[in-house]
DNA sequence: TAAAGTGGGTTCCAATTTGGAACTTGTCAA
DNA sequence: TTGACAAGTTCCAAATTGGAACCCACTTTA
């Protein structure tokens, strides 16, 4: 299988990765959940090639994770902003902070830490069954094929 | 900033995408997931190169992600299992799993759906505050420079 | 009004990575 | 003694990334 094919497996993993999975791609979307917006702002964070960065951008928005939004008066120029989509993905990126947090920390602990806005303590997120509430580990959790599995290509159980 | 460098970095993004953010590598864990072990399962499951896959197995063991473990008789040969370090991938893996579910599928449905191997129903992960127990949303969230920051290189705050 | 600055890109070429296919190694089974 | 397996390696071509320079539509400064 080649990279760009995994949009069309029947695999939820697939396709996400296929809009996030790229190289580069978390890392602009770190930067967007932390505030930055604007191309010259992701090119110093990132220390990345414009080309690169021109074209990751380009694919999130075609993908409707971030949208152009106008910004600044006289030459009027756009900035990137997550959509609903986008934030969508926040569970993604708390989990990898927080896999990073346990197992790539030195040890003086996190890099950054994470408040909580409304009751200011700090915060720390988990997954957990939205049935019973509790914590979920994948030793707890079988799959069977879905609904939408059969007919996407050639298909191979997962 | 390289590829290479992002271990570097004095961020727990950059520092488990250096593990993880490589291209099929996440690919790879899925499969471990889904139980998948052997060198061969792996590559009629991918489709992908053989070279490429051997040197993601060996990067995730170096990691501590994956661990070769022997079987078989005869010709002793080795498999690849989640460590402990690996499993605690799943909260990554699902909220992966869920966006897709979410904003990947087509209207049939997920392809995969997950059942709670205890209780028999049917496995919708949530990411909660694990104080208050809330639904997170990045928007819920300000982050500040934590104990592990400083001195890790050129430090951009983040 | 010319020169320099800004933000957001493109273009070009060299260096890395990936894809595809064939070859290797150790062990067993016919 | 030949074949089959599982798990890799090796080799070369194709695709992607890194680095640096160039472009373009405005705006400010001189």
């Amino acid at each position: 299988m080649r990279w760009r094919d995994l949009k069309d497996e029947p695999c939820s993993v697939a396709r996400t990765l296929s809009v996030i999975g790229d190289r580069w791609t978390l890392m602009i979307l770190r930067d967007c959940f932390v505030g930055l917006r604007r191309f010259e702002q992701f090119e110093e964070s990132l220390g990345i090639t414009r080309h690169v960065l021109a074209d990751r951008l380009k694919k999130l928005v075609e993908e409707g994770v971030l949208k152009k939004v106008p910004y600044g008066e006289a030459p009027v120029r756009e900035e990137y902003r997550l959509t609903e989509r986008g934030f969508d993905l926040y569970p993604v990126m708390l989990s990898i902070v927080q896999w990073g947090d346990k197992h790539m920390a030195d040890e003086r602990g996190a890099p950054i830490i994470r408040r909580h806005k409304k009751h200011g303590h700090i915060l720390q997120g988990k997954m957990v069954c939205s049935e019973t509430g509790e914590e979920l580990d994948a030793r707890d959790v079988t799959v069977e094929i879905g609904p939408g599995f059969a007919g996407a290509k050639e298909n191979q159980a997962r």
